[in-house]
DNA sequence: TAGATTGTTAATCGATTAACAATC
DNA sequence: TAGATTGTTAATCGATTAACAATC
């Protein structure tokens, strides 16, 4: 029976290959669940959990190769294959992220972005292509892209997330607030800003309310 | 005594708002848990046990008045004030940011960017100045920032970190892909897209691994 | 060898969901 | 009234953490 790998499991696979990367640069051989954990606030029974799932065998007292593990968490998230997508949006976060330099590291390739402003349209941003908005089902049909970058004002997200799941898009990244309405077998990610901005807030003010005068320093004077 | 508010449960709250904003736009006078519901893929009874903590009661076969239980979860967030913040880096993502129009309606003003290139220095961006990084602490303590947005190359993260926690920032939302070491009195909110990326491609190959030909249709003829 | 680390199984913890009486 | 909705308590579910034998 193969089991559905879960949505934290998949979260936490990026932090490990983030570390692993730069122990790699550092030329450090080896590392172990115990030294990730020190890094990452992630318990290391989690760790040693999350790596058994790609199969690596460790070897006691040492810990595992840091060449071969970063190589199989990529494999893991199939980062080593790059998944093309579209960017639907070019606004200030839509430009920002198609000068990303980090994504051709992390399994995904933006092939075409789109918009409806003329001043945008035929220009290349990053050398990415933007097409007027109205060839949306067309290009994602002709590139057979899967994935789509949703970077709109939370106006028109629905009906353009019904146009792109109608043109063969089976995930959509979304940054509006709005929630998308799909069938099934579309997957959303969200990427909304505002839960992340009350959770911050919210945060401080639990610090500040349990403790409202923070560490409280002996005065010795 | 107080129970600390859970970060799902804060991270629920915006998506109440945001829908209970347009449904105040359109006129609606009443809602219900059940309806919030249907619109936001959240439990009914979830949303029952969140309402709850903002003192609100509903009417039962009636539920909730829109406006007043929008007021409630606005200041039960405490979006109703609005809290200052500092944004370090305005590279592509800080701009964007910058430009943001929803943060006064959520609780959150920008009153200072920094940058260290000479080009940016001193220039307005959505007339919010740009200061030399250099004057990182003196600003901060003048203005007596808790928040910082940060949005630099992850290079410089730690070090940053150190300053700003130095300065009196008690809350920091992270935009690198870095961990940042703070002292426990301080806040770290993570926005790290490569972990929301790494689930999107997952969920996709989930669906597909499963259920690699779609939905299956039965062919009439 | 001794001890650090692995990998697995069991216990704990917290969030989500189910069940149901109360109420307008 | 009948029935939809509220709000609460109990059950379930899944993720995290603890415990521990195996191993180099």
């Amino acid at each position: 029976m193969i089991h559905e790998i879960s949505d934290l499991t998949l979260r936490r696979f990026p932090k490990y290959i983030y570390i692993l990367r730069s122990m790699q640069r550092k030329g450090q051989e080896y590392t172990s669940a115990s030294e990730l954990s020190r890094f990452l606030d992630i318990h290391h029974t989690q760790i040693r959990k999350d790596l058994a799932l790609t199969g690596v065998r460790g070897i006691p007292k040492r810990g595992h190769r840091v060449d071969s593990l970063l190589r199989a968490c990529i494999e893991f998230l199939d980062w080593d294959n790059l998944t093309d997508a579209c960017l639907v949006g070019v606004g200030n976060m839509g430009s920002a992220l198609l000068n990303y330099e980090g994504f051709a590291q992390s399994g995904l390739q933006i092939v075409a972005a789109f918009d409806s402003d003329p001043e945008k349209i035929d220009k290349r941003i990053n050398n990415i292509k933007v097409y007027p908005i109205e060839k949306l089902k067309d290009v994602i049909g002709i590139l057979e892209v899967k994935i789509a970058i949703l970077t709109t004002p939370a106006k028109n997200s629905q009906k353009l997330t019904n146009e792109m799941v109608a043109a063969g898009i089976q995930g959509i990244w979304n940054f509006t607030p709005k929630k998308l309405v799909v069938p099934e077998n579309v997957v959303v990610e969200n990427m909304d800003i505002y839960p992340a901005l009350a959770a911050l807030l919210g945060k401080v003010r639990n610090v500040n309310t349990i403790n409202p005068n923070g560490p409280v320093e002996f005065d010795q004077e």
